[in-house]
DNA sequence: GCCGTTTTCGGCCCGACTGTTTTCAGTCG
């Protein structure tokens, strides 16, 4: 069961989609997309809000807080149900598939009776689309690759989502009589991009107490199977989720097996073997006595093997276990280390809050500084001018200072075009405290196309930091077809920072590319990206990223007191100010 | 349906890309 805030998200989403498909008003579409943007983003729960709160969120009004209010007290809106008699579930379904829209989701649904992805994909083998206006032989097969990448995730939710759901499991289980100590191991503690399970872990001398409390959440729609040391559920969305209960003294071993990775495990044990040593998830073991030696916590599971304690980011076989050997592994960047966030919005253009609440946020977090990046007018749908841009500066600086331990800086996120050219001339990009420059459109462009437009955003003087670099979207978009290597070599070179964006659906660049990165010695920031409040704490996944890529405090130019970090900004001699 | 230094009506996200419907509709950011 998720947040009352993304509950009401869905169904506001849902109702716009309706009326998208059913031909309504767009501008009635477009006010619930935006209300359920809001809502979803919104930093309290609503559930705890009053009528004059509710509609204190932008895009709220009397309608759609009497329909949030509706929904809460009832658990339906009358209206949405309505409305969902017109159009089969499978409709709204082929509307994301990417390509498809709400007019095209109708077309196939009115034309042809389509009202799934798999009915989908059957018509388009079968020649079923043919005749059918709008379809012609380039767009059926834009839709087959869009249900291709859409099914590569498929299953896999996102980092915020299992986390949510993790944190809501582990709290209730932790709870139940007799449960010493409850987390969360798995793909999810590895902070891999999507999880497709969650794995519990509790440590209890009685299992059943604990069992019961995890078959009982609110969060469980069905029971697929219960033993006395392992029950597996699903939630309403067909999520799965696995618990397993251990002695508390085989705590550490348990952790360290069901973490894994699988790759990651056999190395560790063909470690063990090789001391006459096995190791379970019950414990370190000597093999010919079966004694155990090791099992309460991680740490003394690896020591024993000869290793440090190797961060679960890291337990992918990528050579972890052999650095480690040679005593060469990296200490990677931690949240702790995080000294401020270089890319975040605010509702001056496409964020949700305000410039002033943000701030606050930021501060709340401990933060020594922080940067406002708003779009620039490259972006034409957020309407950016140097007036507007300036303004904010001015509201920037006398907010400078409220906060006693945290620096603001101005900054913006510039577009760069297909040319590799920015938003705005020189000298007004002189006055920002930092530049974000990131691609936002032609995806299409071939590899050399990409490759100098990126290279060529690096070169300017003002660029500081690449954004999103590959602009994909997991389980919606593949990235752009560039040449890696040699963009990071022309960022080292330029001395620009490529940024991990922690936005969970973006997660750009991604924990192989940070690898390869390294090598060419780029600096990085890791940022949120935040347009909301609450997305300021999407950071821990940008953190994830960085740790899966290997990096280190010193490679990372947003854990470096200010005076360093504004020397990096100045981008050598030739900008000075 | 929301919103208001344009305040209870009349605007609201605009422009580009793509494929195809030979003049534009649908999708996307």
């Amino acid at each position: 069961m998720a947040r009352p805030n993304e509950e009401v998200e869905a169904l506001l989403q849902e109702y716009a989609d309706l009326i998208a498909i059913t031909g309504g008003d767009a501008f009635k579409q477009r006010a619930y997309e935006r209300a359920a943007r809001a809502i979803g983003r919104h930093a309290e729960d609503i559930a705890t809000l009053d009528a004059k709160s509710l509609r204190a969120i932008p895009g709220v009004g009397r309608s759609i807080a009497d329909k949030v209010e509706e929904y809460l007290r009832t658990g339906r809106v009358a209206a949405v149900e309505e409305s969902r008699t017109a159009v089969p579930p499978g409709v709204r379904e082929l509307m994301r598939v990417p390509t498809l829209g709400p007019k095209k989701a109708m077309t196939l649904y009115r034309e042809r009776g389509i009202a799934s992805v798999d009915e989908l994909v059957t018509a388009l083998r079968a020649d079923g689309l043919d005749g059918l206006k709008g379809f012609g032989p380039k767009s059926r097969e834009n839709i087959l690759h869009g249900i291709d990448v859409q099914r590569q995730s498929g299953g896999r939710v996102l980092l915020d989502a299992a986390t949510r759901l993790a944190d809501e499991a582990v709290a209730g289980i932790a709870r139940a009589p007799g449960c010493e100590r409850c987390a969360w191991a798995g793909s999810l503690r590895r902070m891999r991009e999507t999880v497709g399970d969650i794995d519990l872990l509790a440590a209890a001398d009685d299992p059943e107490p604990v069992m019961e409390a995890f078959t009982a959440l609110p969060l469980v729609a069905e029971v697929i199977a219960r033993g006395p040391t392992k029950t597996s559920v699903r939630t309403a969305t067909g999520f799965q989720l696995d618990l397993r209960v251990l002695p508390p003294d085989a705590w550490g071993a348990g952790l360290q097996y069901f973490t894994g990775s699988q790759a990651h495990n056999i190395r560790v044990r063909e470690i063990a073997v090789r001391k006459k040593l096995k190791l379970s998830e019950y414990g370190l073991f000597e093999a010919e006595s079966g004694k155990r030696i090791a099992a309460r916590t991680e740490e003394e599971v690896y020591e024993r093997l000869g290793l440090p304690w190797i961060p679960p980011t890291l337990r992918e076989d990528r050579g972890e276990v052999a650095a480690a050997l040679r005593g060469e592994l990296p200490e990677p960047v931690t949240e702790d280390d995080i000294r401020g966030d270089l890319h975040t919005h605010t509702d001056l253009t496409d964020g949700l809050d305000t410039l002033e609440d943000m701030v606050r946020a930021a501060a709340a977090r401990g933060y020594a500084y922080y940067a406002v990046t708003d779009h620039a007018p490259e972006l034409r749908m957020q309407r950016m001018t140097r007036e507007k841009t300036l303004a904010q500066r001015e509201r920037l600086r006398a907010l400078d200072g409220e906060h006693r331990r945290m620096r603001l800086l101005h900054g913006t996120e510039l577009n760069i075009d297909p040319e590799g050219n920015v938003d705005w001339p020189g000298d007004f990009l002189a006055g920002f405290d930092l530049c974000v420059a990131s691609v936002h459109s032609h995806f299409g462009l071939d590899r050399d196309a990409q490759t100098r437009r990126l290279i060529r955003a690096c070169e300017n003087p003002y660029v500081n930091i690449i954004g999103h670099l590959t602009t994909r979207k997991i389980g919606r978009r593949a990235g752009i077809d560039v040449d890696l290597d040699a963009v990071f070599a022309a960022a080292a070179r330029t001395g620009t920072a490529v940024e991990v964006n922690g936005h969970p659906n973006r997660l750009d660049p991604r924990d192989e590319h940070i690898l390869l990165a390294r090598r060419h010695g780029v600096r990085f920031s890791i940022d949120s990206d935040a347009h909301a409040t609450a997305e300021l704490g999407t950071m821990r996944f940008g953190v994830g990223t960085a740790q899966r890529g290997w990096l280190t405090k010193d490679e990372v130019i947003n854990t470096w007191p200010l005076t360093r970090l504004r020397h990096f900004l100045k981008k050598g001699p030739k900008r000075r100010r």
